[in-house]
DNA sequence: ACATTAACGATGA
DNA sequence: TCATCGTTAATGT
């Protein structure tokens, strides 16, 4: 596909800056790109994890769907951020769907280079300890707001961490998302979620547009998000 | 109380 | 034309 695009978007990834050359050369030349539509199956759960994935553009979501047909959806992975090393670490099976909420393009690190890259580079090495500390912040955090039982927070938890220069490096103020997706990832359901990103903008704290959100003021998002 | 589902029309791309 | 949004009504916990 385009080499371009994916060289710019390898640049731009956190990890790649303190790689030798040759080591970023062979990233470069193993890792693969393809594109998904909206709603398209990026890596479905009970397939082997042979790939650490990078999202180049669009958004992508962690999921699962329960036998009934109900899908509990965990965490929305925005533009520049990378996702799925657990699995690919523990050489087990996706235990969750991977699916585009927008069309999307999508990197594939395959498991060996990964793993090879574990090995032989300690920043890269480093940079995942942080990467997988920061997420397991992520969901003890999303825990605390789920026990304060108040929606708005849900919501707002969700945004902040989508919002979140700490997790995702390359996020804008901007992000494409339907409103849909935030209740689908804050646990409630559209309306609610339509409603408390109202109060929201009433606040002055966001902007609403037609299938995307504006963040005006992140820390004042993340105060609600808190329990405020 | 307050959230959810269902349903409807309105509207943006 | 289709996805998305804004809103209301009925229902559930």
């Amino acid at each position: 596909m385009n080499s371009d695009a994916l060289r710019k978007f390898l640049d731009g990834s956190p990890w790649m800056a303190s790689l030798t050359l040759a080591q970023a050369e062979r990233v470069q030349r193993e890792t693969l790109v393809r594109s998904f539509e909206t709603g398209a199956m990026v890596c479905a759960r009970g397939t082997p994890s042979a790939h650490w994935v990078g999202v180049v553009h669009g958004m992508l979501k962690v999921e699962t769907i329960t036998a009934g047909g109900k899908s509990a959806s965990f965490i929305g992975v925005p533009s520049g951020a990378w996702v799925g090393e657990g699995a690919v670490i523990k050489g087990e099976l996706r235990p969750y769907d991977v699916v585009a909420i927008r069309d999307s393009v999508v990197a594939f690190m395959p498991r060996a280079t990964f793993q090879w890259l574990m090995q032989d580079s300690h920043p890269f090495s480093a940079w995942l300890i942080g990467q997988l500390n920061a997420r397991l912040g992520h969901f003890i955090a999303m825990v605390q707001s789920l026990r304060l039982n108040n929606t708005k927070a849900q919501v707002a938890y969700c945004l902040a961490s989508l919002f979140n220069p700490d997790l995702y490096p390359g996020t804008t103020r901007q992000l494409d998302i339907s409103q849909e997706e935030i209740g689908r990832l804050s646990g409630v359901s559209r309306q609610i979620a339509n409603r408390a990103l109202h109060e929201m903008q009433d606040a002055g704290i966001l902007r609403i547009g037609y299938g995307s959100i504006e963040v005006l003021d992140l820390a004042a998002l993340q105060e609600i998000a808190g329990g405020a």
